[in-house]
DNA sequence: ATCTAACAAGTCATCGATGTCCATTGTTCG
DNA sequence: CGAACAATGGACATCGATGACTTGTTAGAT
């Protein structure tokens, strides 16, 4: 295991041992063509024997590429959503080994370019990932433009964004949840929208009043409150939507980690749950079971979302595409225990 | 804003717009001595104008440094603890404008060193910071030091750690926190370890039992569980402690995700919280108040800790100084609804 | 037999900084 | 007044790779 005892191997000490030049020892390196079957083989033998990884800078310096990526995220209280994000793309990354650099932003807008300016010039990484909702910010985009640097989106707002993306198909999600919250046989169901800069908000909310119209039941406007995808915004929300005079069934939030705040309230209240009163979250995050009663929710594939939007990430870097690519994501049903038939069912 | 419009200026604009030598823009950009006021002050106008930002790489290339460090991490299920240390970690680094790269690590050892070991020659950082508990790994150690890489501890195990490390006084926590529990009125309290690899784990049980011996209650080996800082755990050892035939009126747990575990079974059971059985946690993570009742801990300072770490890591770096510098920093006790007298009161 | 295209491999400049070494200028002191 | 020595600034090699270009070889087409 003494691999890294002696001084470093350098491209050029690979290529005495296999007796070519060093640019043929590059054009193994990179796999590139024009080299015979038997050169590669000599090539690759003297590199697996010296143990020989290229010099990152050096690479970098020459080729500008740095084999890095950035991720770009808007710093959040509760890390369980970006968690996922970040495993998936650290897996992708390190598989075609290229390294991650981490940069949380913080809006007004005016800081969020500044700080994403420094962390360009900085570290000039080869392509950056915008999670929710930094991709909303038209400026930003501007910006990642003018310095000609990739970038690839989880969940974009815009319907048509200006990069390759991915997204989960979260309109149909609020509409199976919705659906199942119905068809328990709840309907006065209140929800809990998140904050109108993601995009998940809107498609959240559409589904919730899709399924109710699907379903025939009149929508109240005073059974939405907004939030800001946390679990103050959740308190706050419950609170509001639990004083209502005529009283509600179920609720519906944005995210778990509102929902953990109506679970709370609800508690608070002295409420029985899930008998007087059914939650329902999305993400599915470990938050999720952690709750009394663990929370029913939809699960979305975030390490996969953004592991693939990595490798199209890199798609777009190798290739020079312009092209936006996308892929789109399904959710999934969870059903625990916080969502019951409501006590005084109401026939239809 | 359109800093980025052109392409990057080097060094070599630089000199021309001053009107002297590159070298003396590298002079004054790496703060050397040798170079008059004025002469500085002209470079760094033309520095200011042009917005230079040296080229990483190549700095990297010439100067053998690479301005990053790494943070290594054994992957956790609940992130909430690693959130605190990122975003401590993260604030030193661009406060000194070190770029900060991240990875997760896999036990069993071999793999860990192996990932290292890539970590190490792919990235070049110029130290790392080894969070519980990968400090307790010699190998990895020793991994660090045959490559001359400075690297800092969080939380090590090591009573004399082999590097600059910080620490909290976890036996000063547990002390208080068992301390708070008993002058509740509790007698039978149960205590669920963590995985012996941590340094907390041990820190945390001993403050445990010493105050029991303060308090002249006598050890009673099964009211000890051991889990592994997750949820799961948490639940398991609280299934095998609830269904002690003697009951128990309160359980300390060593982390708050494994509290949350046994909040979890304890509602399984229908036991009436905090009344029947109170609960405490340890790290005041965010998962303490979304949880019912809101769970009573020790507050850690992580983000603080994480960002001296870095500064003392970063003085490392800087005067090569070999010297393990260390601080330490104290809990604070977090009381919320999970923690009450037993209904039975023993009195004394 | 000849020409050409495709392939294989090499040479050398280059990326943008730093480090080494040398040249110049200014200052101080015997 | 000249020697010795700081203080200051510049020329140039260097770090370790890649890219553009060149050279030599081989195979197939005519």
């Amino acid at each position: 295991m003494n691999i890294l005892n002696n001084k470093k191997p350098t491209i050029t000490d690979v290529a005495k041992k296999a007796g070519v030049s060093i640019k043929t020892v590059s054009r193994v390196v990179n796999k590139e063509a024009n080299v015979s079957d038997g050169t590669r083989e000599k090539v690759q033998t003297a590199i697996d024997l010296l143990n020989y990884q290229p010099n990152i800078s050096a690479r970098q310096l020459a080729g500008n590429r740095s084999f890095s990526i950035g991720l770009l995220y808007e710093n959040p209280h509760e890390f369980n959503y970006m968690k996922g994000v970040l495993d998936g793309v650290f897996d992708a990354c390190t598989k075609d080994g290229y390294s991650l650099l981490l940069r949380p932003c913080n809006f007004p807008v005016a800081g969020l370019l500044h700080d994403v300016t420094q962390f360009l010039q900085q570290t000039q990484v080869d392509g950056v990932i915008l999670t929710a909702p930094l991709g909303d910010v038209p400026e930003l985009l501007d910006l990642l433009q003018r310095n000609n640097t990739p970038f690839a989106q989880i969940s974009p707002n815009d319907e048509s964004p200006r990069s390759t993306w991915v997204s989960s198909n979260d309109l149909g999600a609020s509409e199976m949840l919705t659906d199942y919250i119905v068809s328990l046989g709840h309907r006065r169901i209140g929800f809990i929208k998140g904050p109108p800069n993601h995009s998940a908000t809107n498609f959240r909310y559409q589904g919730y009043r899709n399924c109710l119209k699907q379903h025939g039941i009149a929508f109240e406007k005073t059974l939405v409150k907004s939030g800001s995808f946390d679990f103050e915004s959740g308190q706050k929300a419950a609170r509001k939507l639990l004083s209502l005079p005529a009283p509600l069934t179920a609720i519906i939030a944005s995210n778990d980690d509102m929902a953990s705040g109506v679970i709370q309230v609800a508690h608070e209240l002295g409420m029985a749950l899930p008998s007087q009163l059914s939650v329902a979250g999305f993400d599915d995050t470990p938050l999720a079971s952690r709750l009394w009663p663990q929370l029913t929710t939809v699960k979305q594939p975030i390490s996969e979302m953004a592991s693939a939007v990595t490798g199209l990430l890199m798609n777009d870097i190798r290739d020079k595409s312009p092209n936006a690519q996308h892929r789109s994501f399904e959710f999934e049903l969870v059903v625990r225990d916080s969502t019951l038939p409501p006590e005084a069912f109401i026939k239809d």
